[in-house]
DNA sequence: CAAGTATTTTAGTTATTACTAAACTATTAT
DNA sequence: ATAATAGTTTAGTAATAACTAAAATACTTG
């Protein structure tokens, strides 16, 4: 059976940039480019650097086609480790989405998002 | 519920130094003199900050006694991640003992550790 | 084949982390 | 109070990791 990660892949893990690599190509596969314009503050080099890094390690695999390459992660590779990662990724989700609520409501607490009628009749 | 590990406790587990004291106060308290007398390729003061980094982290506990503080892993902190190191010490144990075999074996390969009687009668 | 696009690799720099040696704090014993 | 033991903290250094800029590779298209 798989899961257990050795010491390259803990050390993939933690770190944040290639965190947030694993988390764009979760579910679908991007190329090495797209991936890059999803993070503009580094240079094409270095997420390039930091994909080998995460491809060494067997987190995610490449797949060459014409002059691109796309990148997929390799889940079952992480193991129990991938159902954290996606724990983190919703909850940070969660807590931005209850910021936002807030500020709405700071701004105008008037009746939003009714759903069920509740008519009065 | 617990699980799921933050940023620090990621990078702290990513160290290999510090995966080692966790090994060491795994299921008992040793104290950072103790801890130290096991690694002694690296000062006190050394294990020192490790053992802090560790505790900010929330990966271990520290009971004071006396002159003595008491370390020990908590190993709920670590959810699924601290049995994949279980399962990585239980096999690097096996290959050490497997290694150990076969140098037996190499040395002379006469009948050893015989459980059974196997009579010939 | 020349030019263009996508990506990797290399060499050098900067930032971060792990370490050492020594100063410091706290507890116990004399 | 002084000395001895156990541990932490600090300031500086060494090792490692992440980055940039530029050169190199690979494929595609005119």
């Amino acid at each position: 059976m798989f899961s257990s990660l050795n010491h390259d892949a803990l050390a993939a893990v933690a770190s944040p940039r290639r965190r947030e690599i694993l988390r764009l190509i979760w579910r679908r596969e991007l190329s090495a480019g797209e991936i890059h314009r999803a993070m503009p503050d580094v240079t094409f080099g270095a997420v390039s650097q930091q994909l080998r890094a995460l491809a060494e390690a067997g987190l995610v695999e490449a797949r060459a086609a014409g002059r691109n390459r796309f990148y997929l992660a390799q889940r079952r590779a992480l193991g129990p480790m991938g159902t954290m990662l996606e724990q983190q990724w919703n909850d940070a989700l969660a807590r931005l989405t209850i910021a936002a609520e807030l500020e709405q409501s700071r701004r105008g607490p008037r009746a939003r998002r009714r759903r069920h009628s509740h008519r009065k009749d």
